[in-house]
DNA sequence: AAAGAAAGCTATGCATGCAGGAATGCAGGT
DNA sequence: ACCTGCATTCCTGCATGCATAGCTTTCTTT
């Protein structure tokens, strides 16, 4: 569950238009640059401009979009070097995070739920080769709450904050690379291997050892790093992943 | 500079509104927990509804206002333990923003502007302690600023977002607590120490001993917490930190 | 023909009107 | 005397009007 749906914000007109922006600009409706006009969204979105700017506010905080000089916003354009350098955060975060559950564990049933997440993967693991849509959705679900867990276990609410803002941007998110892998071969290896890694933090948490968690966490998060290298690989597989049209890519530097 | 001026965003009603509103939250005009009027900030800010919603929008993005359940939005009210919180997260960023900074260093001379800050500091030192005022504010604004060249050495936009969103809580902020330490004897102390530990943090720089800068900052953030034990200790002194009306004191609690 | 200036237009930023709802206060009942 | 229910009042969220600033387009001048 995201932090912006923390109040009744899918009811309100600004949390409704949030929503809707957010997927627009997820699914490639604007270019990057692109000037966003509010009057154009009035009649698209059906609500008045007042929430559309409250929207644009809270999007511009995210990063999706950055205020223009001359007034009003603009879409935000990313590279390949933001996303690797978002993916580098979220493993220095994510290791503090499985330092700190490791440290600040004090029962240890603390873990029946990230465990719980994890029993759940490991039953879907097989099957997810199968059945790819629907049980795959499934397990990036399960991935994410994973995720979200440990951060939560690590006790820190400045940490949790953190985490929120950064993966704010979607491809900063855990699972973004998994599903534009899953596209690729060897994908159930690698879906093995995160598993793995998720075995052996959770043995690190159970025995707080804080320093093997951090480790762990952070290699982790390289699976993402070769996941995007072989995303990047095959240009065709990258439209693949959530705001891959505000990627400006390779190519197309000067 | 901070980050929320990029615009002229001091011109604008808007950007007046945050700052005047951020300036009367961390002047302590409004309990922590007390719902924030938008039409009694009308007459008292002289400006429209319309700005002050916008201000407070992003003062919760801040994180110095929540939203309420019921509408509107109230003060936000911190803990200690938030506290200690946000510096052992600046530990983490600072720790990490130091390694990458030694890592990626290309060319020495983009150690030019840091060591200039850091020049001027080891000039101030000294009279520092007599002239307490002028002095006093001149060094906190190079450690401001030292720190946060820092930061931009990573050359790492994302941590650059991370750590700006962090020092926008007042008390999280680098030199929050070395201002209140300064009433209390041996603050003079405390600074020599804080320049030996940048002296041998640029020095990790130049040689690229990545491994050594991140734990020399991880090690520089203990004095922030150190200060922070010293003015608990003495709690007329905690008023002297920014924000302290938004800090619920231990002694407090129920 | 090209460049610059002026005029018109469009969109943003701000102010304010309006309606729905929450909080408060008063009154009545137990 | 206290609690509860109702009414009133205030406030927030949203819509929209208005003025200013920027952009475009066209006309004029060199």
């Amino acid at each position: 569950m995201r932090e912006d749906l923390r109040n009744n914000e899918f009811v309100s007109q600004t949390g409704r238009t949030l929503l809707m922006l957010r997927e627009l600009l997820l699914k490639g409706e604007f270019r990057p640059g692109e000037r966003l006009s509010e009057l154009a969204l009035v009649e698209r979105l059906k609500v008045s401009r007042t929430p559309i700017r409250l929207a644009f506010d809270r999007l511009a905080h995210e990063g999706l979009v950055e205020p223009s000089p001359s007034g009003g916003f603009v879409v935000r354009e990313f590279t390949i070097a933001d996303i690797w350098d978002a993916i580098e955060m979220r493993g220095v975060l994510e290791g503090t995070a499985a330092r700190l559950a490791a440290e600040r564990l004090t029962d240890t049933a603390e873990l029946a739920r990230i465990k719980g997440f994890q029993a759940q993967m490991d039953s879907l693991v097989p099957s997810v080769g199968h059945n790819t849509m629907e049980s795959f959705a499934v397990y990036m679900n399960l991935n994410e709450d994973f995720h979200s867990e440990l951060v939560s276990l690590a006790k820190s609410p400045m940490l949790q904050r953190t985490v929120t803002h950064l993966t704010a941007l979607p491809f900063a998110s855990p699972s973004a690379m998994v599903f534009a892998r899953s596209r690729l071969p060897g994908a159930a290896g690698m879906l093995t291997i995160g598993q793995e890694q998720h075995h052996s933090l959770l043995e690190a948490l159970e025995k707080r050892q804080g320093t093997r968690a951090e480790a762990l966490a952070r290699e982790h998060v390289l699976l993402s790093r070769r996941n995007l290298e072989s995303v990047l690989a095959d240009e065709s597989i990258l439209q693949c992943v959530p705001g891959s049209s505000l990627i400006l890519r390779a190519s197309e530097i000067n």
